[in-house]
DNA sequence: CCTTAATTCAAACACCTGTTTAAAATAGCT
DNA sequence: AGCTATTTTAAACAGGTGTTTGAATTAAGG
């Protein structure tokens, strides 16, 4: 195995769990088994590290992403929300086979992104992966034309939060939920759980 | 205006801003125009002074929103859940008579400690003022009682998700959506669309 | 006014941060 | 084999971190 892949892997899962502020190359480096300067000869700098964690993820996702939402937006001509929102689900959960517990640490390291080192993931993602947003934009049109498009961006920043910050904390969450609950989840359990939720929110009557 | 309170306040904007991690108490105390020792004379530690800025915060709101929702729960046999997270709105405003932005500064800081400092200052909250947990939940049982606790604890959280990361980046949001929609929007004006959207996601059919 | 207590201050502490360097080791190729 | 380019290594770098110290200053009370 490559030295770059094991600082890939120790990355993720350190930035996942503590955050990227929180996670110093040094840890990293004694996590991969590698010397601390691999970092900076492999990838440049730590900033440049954590783009390329986010974009060994988004290139696996973001291909099944853009085609299971263009395939609903050709099979059918006014989708439900559900249906939108569930046309995440097989993606989302394909990272599990790409990687251990990688939809899980994927949905964490965005919720990381999105509050850590003040939006610059948030720009990356934007600029990089555009797809995924229009087609995705695209879809809740046509599922819910009465959103103007002030509405809709809120909404679906909304979303963003829900699904974002509960998955950021879904391990300690799943952990309670275990224990007070005495059932069994998984993170494809909460996902299934959320859909419904969003749904209804973005469905949610207009107020004007 | 004594150091302790200068202290405080220049610590909770950096806070609101930066992150707990992403600010350090050097920035803090030049900002508030006092010596650097000054936050280890005056509370102890770092950690001591995050609890005491959100302390400030949270005894400021949380006798009003426990009172909010008791009114609720007294006057409507079965409150809607628009009534439930109506409840909300203002006690949540109030900061902002309180302190200059506070109602975004406060939910900012609380959706900084829910991922910062791995979840700690959720641990602070939940321990130190469960009343407003137990409350809500009450509220939110009597509004929606086809909802069982497994699938309420959910959503409570889905919901927290919701607003504490929508508030988290809300200044970024704000910004965006005045630019690209040329329209006047404050944290009021955002809470009040959060409120439809989560409330319809909690009274989301239940899917079992 | 003098003494005692509370506060402020500059300086240093020990440690951690990301990054760079130059020598050593390894790999690939003819 | 020998030469070259790539990779690994230990060490140091310059700067930042939270915290502590002990002397200087200010405030309070008799």
């Amino acid at each position: 195995m490559s030295t770059k892949s094991k600082i890939l892997d120790a990355a993720e899962v350190l930035f996942a769990d503590k955050g990227f502020n929180g996670t110093s190359l040094r840890e990293i480096t004694s996590q991969a088994e590698v010397n601390l300067a691999a970092v900076n000869y492999h990838f440049g700098s730590k900033k440049e590290l954590i783009k390329a964690v986010m974009s060994r993820y988004m290139n696996e996702l973001s291909p099944r992403l853009e085609s299971a939402l263009n395939v609903l937006c050709i099979n059918e001509v006014q989708p439900t929300l559900i249906d939108v929102f569930s046309a995440f689900l097989e993606p989302l959960l394909h990272l599990n086979s790409f990687k251990d517990n990688g939809t899980s640490t994927f949905l964490q390291l965005l919720g990381r992104g999105y509050t850590d080192s003040q939006g610059f993931l948030r720009w990356f993602l934007t600029t990089q992966y555009p797809g995924v947003f229009t087609n995705f934009t695209q879809a809740v049109q046509r599922a819910y034309p009465e959103l103007n498009a002030e509405e809709m961006f809120w909404r679906l920043h909304f979303t963003m939060g829900t699904i974002v910050f509960t998955m950021s904390s879904s391990d300690a969450l799943i952990d309670i939920a275990q224990n007070d609950f005495d059932r069994q989840v998984d993170i494809a359990g909460v996902i299934k759980q959320v859909i419904p939720y969003v749904a209804a929110g973005v469905a949610a009557p207009i107020v004007r």
